[in-house]
DNA sequence: TAAAAAACTTAATCACGGTTAAGAAAATCA
DNA sequence: TGATTTTCTTAACCGTGATTAAGTTTTTTA
């Protein structure tokens, strides 16, 4: 389980056993049943997950009461509430199991000194944040330059292991519209 | 000028006098007059841009011909294409000088030489890539859960520096929507 | 300082996708 | 396996914000 992540970070950069065994002693491992809480609207965010086999989701609570999602991660994807991590404040996300999952995670209070001693995590992180970043601009553009309907296409068709995984009301929220709409479209295809 | 650049990295990571030079070493400064292109649709980007004074813009080019508002950015901000800068593929996106500026640049082709001479640069684009990323993901949040005019109110109530420095059409544009249905909040304000 | 370009405003029309509500199908649990 | 919860579908109605087009104001340039 724990290869995994080494796995994952040699793709970035040089972890030697030595460096294995120091990282292993900063981190958790544990197993997660589906649809539990990892973290819950008000509290601050203390870690940062990797996922090993699962799936986990974040979303925020809308006026309405909806739930509107923020971000999905699957195998060898982090996923933390930066925000809340970062300024130590109350998290506005729910950050919860939608599989049963095989999570890593790193405690920010303990992060500081495993960087100290294994420096290279710092570009491993850089790498991953600007890959996160640029995702998450590329998001926006989607939001910006395509319609619903054509956000789900793409969605569709770029990632489609994720539409056999999430249920389809998680997907019309991360789209950024409604399950009735996705039905919508559901139908027009099944027509054509 | 560069003490600008300098005093932004020592917020987050120590720089000695000696690593400044080293620093100073591998960027370029260059003075750009307002309006001119940085980087245009296609080409590679292989810089990231510091702002010590000005105003930055990236935009797409949709469909229709109109300019997508991607990022603004102003003094203390770093901008880049990291997707283009990364892959080394063909950039979808613009980056323009809004107002006169004054801009530090590190290129993507002598950068890894330069992380390994002050590897505490790693660091600081790690905190400030969180930064960033946190920014996009509370961005997306606002074109999920806020309507269009409520988005012009809330960066109205956050960014008034900003209103002041862009045109109103790139903010439209950049709030995701169009230049005439913000005359039109702002006929409604100003008749309360 | 006049001419041209850029930026902003107004108003009529209309389409996309939300809302509501009820029911059907599928998955989960006892 | 039956009961319950979760997920998905259908359809009628409606409102927000896009589109179009013309005109006005402001800024820039010669």
């Amino acid at each position: 389980m724990f290869d995994n992540l080494v796995r994952h970070i040699q793709k970035f950069v040089a972890l030697n056993a030595e460096e294995q065994i120091i990282l292993k002693s900063y981190v958790k491992i544990e197993s997660v049943k589906k649809k539990q809480f990892l973290l819950e609207e008000g509290q601050v965010c203390h870690a940062n997950w990797f996922i090993v086999k699962g799936c986990l989701r974040s979303y925020t609570l809308k006026e309405n009461g909806n739930k509107q999602m923020v971000q999905f991660a699957i195998e060898n994807w982090w996923l933390t509430d930066y925000f809340s991590f970062e300024n130590k404040k109350p998290s506005q996300l729910f950050i919860q199991t939608v599989e049963d999952c095989e999570l890593i995670s790193i405690d920010d209070r303990t992060a500081e000194e495993l960087f100290v001693r294994l420096p290279q995590l710092e570009r491993y992180f850089r790498l991953i944040l600007q890959k996160s970043f640029a995702a998450s601009l590329m998001r926006l553009q989607y939001m910006f330059n395509l319609s619903p309907e054509e956000r789900f296409h793409h969605f569709n068709d770029n990632f489609p292991a994720f539409i056999q995984r999430v249920p389809q009301y998680m997907l019309a929220s991360y789209l950024g519209f409604t399950p009735e709409f996705l039905s919508k479209i559901r139908a027009k295809i099944a027509d054509s």
